[in-house]
DNA sequence: TAACTTGACATACACAACGTATGCGACCAC
DNA sequence: GTGGTCGCATACGTTGTGTATGTCAAGTTA
C-alpha cells in the first residue's frame, strides 16, 4: 500500500518541481512567481512552503534533481569511453568533460545550476545536495592520480578546476552569436588545459 | 567651472555606487534595499531611478568598476612580472592568473562580480561595459599566440577558460574550510593546467 | 536682475510577491 | 467511528520595486 499520504505528497513533490524547473529556467529564480509556479502544478503556494520551506528550499531542490542528471550523464559518457588501458581513462576524462560543456548548454542547466544556483545557494562546493557533478569529477582524478596517470596534484583542486572550466567554458558558447561554431573550439580549449595535469610519459 | 549641476550629480552617482558597494557585497544583490542604500548615501531613490534607471542599472554600473579594478590591478601584476624574455611573457600570464584568484577572495568582488553579476546581467562576456578583465587575459594570450609561445588555440576560447578557472578557482578556496591554505594548492593547480596551452620546446 | 526653462532629485502611490498564521478536510490509529 | 495528525488551501500583513507627480535650485535669455 505504501501510504497514501506520503504517496501523494510525493507526487506533488515531484509536480512542483517540474513546474519550477520550468519557470526558473525560463525566468530566471528571482522573476518567478511562486504563485504561477503551483498553479501550473495544480497547488497553491501552501504545498509549496510546506514542503521546501521557502524559494530557496525548492531551488535547492530542483538544483539537486539537475546535478543528478548531470553526474548519471557523465557516468554514462566516461563508462563508455573508458576500456581498460590507462591511455582510455585519460579519454574518459576528456569525453566526461566534454559532455559538460555541451550538457550545459542545455538553458535549464545553465539558468538554474551554473547562474542562479551559486547566486543563490552559495558556491556548488558548499551545496546541501551531495554534489554529485563533483564527486564523479573527483573520482576520475583521484583514480588518476593514484595510478600515476595524472600529475600529483591536490585532487579536490584540480577537480574544481576541471569542472569549472568546463561549466564556464559552456557559458561563453551558449552567450556567443555562434554557438555551434564555437562549441568545438571550447572543447579543444579545455582538453588542451587538461592535459597540463596529465603526467609526463 | 564644469558645470555645478554635473559635478553634483557626478558627486552623487560616485555615492551611491559606493554604497551599492557596501550593500551588495553585505547583503547580495536580491536582499539589498535601495531605500536603505540610497539612504545611507544619504538620498532617496528618486536620485538612484534617474540615474541608473533600475537596480540592475545599478548592479551594472557597480560591476564595471569592480572589473576595472581588477583588469588595473592584473596590468599591474602582469607588468611587473615581464621582463623582455619570452620566458617571461609566460610567467607573466601565470602571475596575473594568480592574482585574480588573489583578488577573487575579496567578498566584495566574490560576490557581486562572480555571484550575482553573472545571475543577473548574464555572462559577463556580454556585459555592456568593457569588460576590461578579460580584454587583459585577451591581450596576453593574443601575443603569446602571435610569438608561438602558447600553442595556436582559438584566443577566445583560451582566454575565457584561463580567466574563468581562475575566478572559480577562487570560489572554491573562499568556500573551503580553510582558504589561506587551500590558497596555494589552487594557484598550483591552475599553473599546472595552463601550462597545457604552453607550446612545446 | 528678473522672468522663464531645465533637470536633478524627493515624495506619494500602486502593485506584485514573499512569508506566516489560521482553517479545513482527508487519511491513519485504536 | 472517533480523535488525532498532517498535508495543503485560504487570508493577511509586510516589504520592496517601479512610476507618476511635485519641487526647488542651477542655468539661460533679455
Amino acid at each position: 500500500m505504501a501510504g497514501k499520504r506520503l504517496e501523494k505528497m510525493e507526487e506533488n513533490r515531484a509536480k512542483l518541481i517540474a513546474a519550477a524547473r520550468k519557470a526558473f529556467a525560463e525566468k530566471g529564480f528571482a522573476n518567478a512567481s511562486m504563485d504561477d509556479l503551483t498553479a501550473d502544478a495544480g497547488l497553491t503556494r501552501g504545498a509549496l512552503y510546506h514542503n521546501f520551506g521557502d524559494k530557496r528550499g525548492l531551488l535547492a531542490a530542483v538544483v539537486e534533481q539537475l546535478d543528478g542528471e548531470m553526474a548519471a550523464r557523465a557516468r554514462e559518457i566516461g563508462a563508455k569511453s573508458a576500456g581498460n588501458g590507462e591511455g582510455d581513462i585519460w579519454l574518459a576524462l576528456l569525453a566526461e568533460g566534454a559532455a559538460y560543456i555541451e550538457m550545459a548548454l542545455d538553458p535549464e542547466i545553465q539558468r538554474i545550476v551554473l547562474l542562479d544556483g551559486p547566486a543563490v545557494l552559495g558556491d556548488p562546493s558548499q551545496w546541501p545536495s551531495q554534489n554529485s557533478c563533483l564527486a564523479e569529477t573527483r573520482k576520475g582524478v583521484h583514480a588518476m592520480v593514484e595510478s600515476g596517470v595524472m600529475k600529483p596534484v591536490d585532487i579536490e583542486a584540480a577537480s574544481r578546476l576541471l569542472n569549472g572550466a568546463a561549466l564556464n567554458a559552456a557559458l561563453w558558447v551558449a552567450a556567443s552569436d555562434n554557438p555551434t561554431e564555437v562549441l568545438p573550439k571550447a572543447i579543444e580549449a579545455f582538453s588542451l588545459m587538461a592535459c597540463g595535469l596529465k603526467a609526463e610519459p
